[in-house]
DNA sequence: TTTGTTATTGTTATATTATAACATTATGTA
DNA sequence: TACATAATGTTATAATATAACAATAACAAA
């Protein structure tokens, strides 16, 4: 699974509007951009997100059903997400900590659960929404 | 905000099965337990679970669209969640872990963003499933 | 006790998010 | 070529969640 692998037609497509936009984006919205590019069916644009989910090209934000692209281009940071959600504004940025992602990775619980992935999503208010 | 508060009919009927469940139940799951109790309406259960969330009763697990009860009785544990979840028989189960959630309270980013709320997630095959 | 305030409930309709099922076409490779 | 796999196209529908409005309950202040 290289994060550089041709993308198919319908996932350039799809992949380039996540790219594009500034903030994080949802599924009907991406359809309705790309309708007149002919991708017609939710299910062409949900193909194409969970391919680019798969290889760490874009990531999902649970708690807010959408989605943004990676800014880690080298990693398999697919596998070790965490980002910053603004509850006023919405704006998403994804976390790159060095400290914070190896503690994460190599944490175990009580139960001796050993984990492949995990996504960590923080909650607050970026600097401008504070300061209004 | 106090958990121990009183819960409204519906909040309690809603609870009750939540805390019954030995796994994370969805709404329309929750929808279908209540019919007899009189709860009708989807907006009945999402309410009720909309209110539980906030006090901290209850977490939503966002990966899966369901709900778990908190296990954690004492704590304002609904600003600070982490969950387990085996990939394959979807068991998840609620991680307290002092030094974790000391860790991940006092993170703050590059942007000297400070966060109110986390919610972790961690996924991997819990012991039954590894073993098969 | 009345009055005002807020939380909760009930109800219908609808919006939003996501997948099932099936047929076809493209791509890579033995 | 022929085989396997990935990607596409299409229709229908499932699953998740909220809008809008009306009514009732709970509670505290006057």
């Amino acid at each position: 699974m290289d994060k550089q692998q041709m993308l198919s037609k319908n996932q350039q497509i799809i992949f380039d509007i996540i790219e594009k936009a500034k903030e994080p984006i949802k599924a009907y919205s991406i359809l309705f951009n790309v309708q007149k590019k002919g991708i017609k069916a939710p299910l062409q644009v949900y193909r194409a997100l969970d391919k680019l989910v798969e290889i760490g090209k874009i990531h999902k934000i649970e708690s807010r059903n959408s989605f943004v692209a990676c800014k880690n281009s080298n990693c398999q940071i697919s596998k070790a997400t965490a980002f910053s959600i603004c509850e006023s504004c919405e704006e998403v940025s994804e976390i790159s900590d060095n400290k914070l992602s190896k503690y994460l990775k190599s944490f175990q619980n009580k139960a001796g659960m050993k984990f492949k992935k995990y996504n960590l999503e923080f909650f607050g208010l970026c600097k401008k929404c504070s300061v209004k």
